[in-house]
DNA sequence: AATGAATGAGAGTTCATTCAT
DNA sequence: GATGAATGAACTCTCATTCAT
């Protein structure tokens, strides 16, 4: 829309126009730093919480790091536990938007699961303070973390009935699949611990070996002789 | 009840008794009243942490729970971190006695795993705090957290290479079953955290079909046409 | 109505209503939305101190209350003190109204007095909150707290002298009636705190003997045998 | 009971009860200081609260005053509140006894009445803070002021028995006494309110000629010619 | 004139640790 | 060895006031 036909047209209401334009243009950066102040916390606590735990997430580290005046923390979150429940679904959504992409054009079910398991072993890798924001936010953060499983569990339990109406996945009923949805869940976080956290050295990667064992793992079962 | 002849197979607690019966009389009961009194910090703590979590488990509310002074604390622990460390190795000793009993007398490897399992969340539904102990345990006692890990997946893999020797279980290196160990640990865990603290009423007991889903998956493996 | 008739006994208003028709009429609605809001705020003070008292009596509250802006308060009042020392001459010229308006018609000196005390009560009843903002005054308001005892206690005066001119009222000097006044006053106030917040019930007003107690010590003094 | 003849009679309690005066000889100075930091508190407290109010008495400012820790105070007291409720009761006692002590050998319930009269005003001017303590005490701390009040009223009201006992006050049914006591309290504050704090220059003292109207008030009441 | 976001000082309270007794 | 009073730093949260819009 040409700005300079109305002028001539409607001085009066397009200048009333204008006005409310200009002052919306004017309000616009209020709401945007509203917004951005908000995430500025957000990713700030997100931060924090990854690398000194939810407990030394103090309100002063927080608005410290984001910027921002201690009292204007509360401009924003209702309490310090408002702002720490909502940090897991805020990174939360990051992951799922990163294992998204990588698992889109994977070829069949197991290719989905390994594409997603690498996926989410990548992201840990680049984020390393997740893994901490996730496995403490169960008693810090019960409600986040309440909303980041769901989340998670349904998204997972959806790619898994896909599988199995494309006939790729048999021998579970769906009520099964609730539980093993969980039990791969598990397997991610533990192997995580265990050879990243734990053994990993610097890398922040999974060994490729791992991989290789959990994908045997998975296709074939234990194979118990009895 | 002869201590003599136990002499030999006597625990720490026993050789300690000899060491006792050495010194002057006036003494041992001192030694044991301090034996005592740090066990009762200790037990006190594990209930403690078990209901309200590390972070809430302060030393007034300890020594009170264990009729002690609060400064008294000091004389069996250097700091608060000092005896959270060493809460998960104390309880976790109780676990791991516990399915060592429910598991003698297995019939095969797969017996073995079943029992096992059974008797962990037959623990947990006894032990309620142990679950939370166990988890926040990972960043608030990561030295105490870490032996309770080393202890248990040792156990563990000297099970699972027990069942290799007998050629009960085949398909994976002593390597690879190093991963398969964790893996199963952590399936333990979610399951416990998805079906019976969120999920299991006031039971506290894993549902019968979620213990045949996971001997289902565990036999069989997920089964994929690929 | 004509509005030039009343201009001689106008009130401020009405000299204000004179001023804004000279004034240019644009200006006008302007000036009379400044008087509304500045009342407004009065009023929701008046109300929220009289509930929770001068020290709760926040700004946000007020604003809230009054349907303002936060920050618009500072448009018409230097500081939050400016306004509470505004609050009590505020409510205090509806009790002297209402006092007024009840005593109008009566017969004598002693007369007046009870017409007075009850209208006081009566006014108490109606407005629960005035006793509070009043008490709390002293020091939490002390320049309008100073005002309104003036005002009070110089209309009191006035009257007492009137019944002396008339020869109603013997036996004290007008600089000793300035102490029966107070005292009198007094007596109101404590009164009200014993016999209606205390032990009023939910009526809010006070029990009748109480009232012809006040009125047989007035009139007779406490009849000391010395 | 003796304690000798239990010496020879049961030396190990004898000893006990020695080894126990010891300890608790050695205790004393340790319950003596409590009590002594308590008062402390509580006197700074009555200071503090006298000087700028309630609301300004900060347990910052207490503390300090006292010569103690922040956290010291909640050795002491449960909360703030808890302390500012106990402050008008402490002083309180105080005032009673200084108007116990003057009114003793007062020759009649006049006298008695002139005695208490002028031995508050005496120790108002003496403690010029206990005016604002209890005034503004009935919103800021009511438990604490409904106790003194109740206790004040009482002691009052005990008086004025004895004098109606006595033949020396007639004309008030006991229950009217009830409503006599509240009025005259209520008039020694508002006096001072008037000719002492407002009025009363650097002497703190109330004016001779006020105090002989207030003796002429209650003696002969207002003298209305009705 | 009106708004409400932003500030930062200061409030009450908790608690691990120390130390005189 | 045992006690518990004492400490003071750190915490979360509130709010009068300012100021860019």
């Amino acid at each position: 829309m040409s700005r300079r036909k109305q002028i001539s047209l409607a001085p009066k209401a397009a200048a009333n126009t204008t006005l409310r334009a200009t002052s919306k243009r004017r309000k616009l950066p209020r709401a945007e730093k509203a917004i951005e102040n908000r995430n500025a916390l957000l990713r700030a606590a997100a931060q924090i919480v990854g690398e000194v735990g939810y407990q030394d997430a103090s309100i002063a580290r927080i608005t410290q790091k984001a910027g921002l005046a201690h009292g204007t923390f509360y401009l924003y979150f209702d309490s310090r536990q408002d702002l720490l429940e909502a940090v897991l679904p805020f990174v939360g959504e990051e992951l799922a938007l990163f294992i998204r992409q990588r698992v889109s054009g994977a070829k069949n079910a197991l290719d989905v699961e390994e594409k997603s398991f690498r996926a989410a072993f990548e992201y840990l890798a680049r984020n390393p303070g997740f893994y901490r924001t996730l496995n403490e936010a169960e008693f810090a953060a019960p409600v986040g973390f309440a909303k980041q499983f769901d989340n998670a569990a349904h998204r997972y339990m959806a790619s898994m009935l896909r599988s199995k109406e494309r006939g790729e996945l048999e021998g579970y009923t769906t009520k099964e699949l609730d539980v093993v949805v969980y039990m791969l869940m598990a397997i991610r976080f533990y192997l995580y611990l265990r050879f990243v956290k734990d053994d990993g050295g610097d890398s922040g990667r999974l060994p490729e070996w791992v991989v290789k064992t959990y994908m045997k793992f998975l296709r074939g079962g234990l194979n118990y002789k009895n």
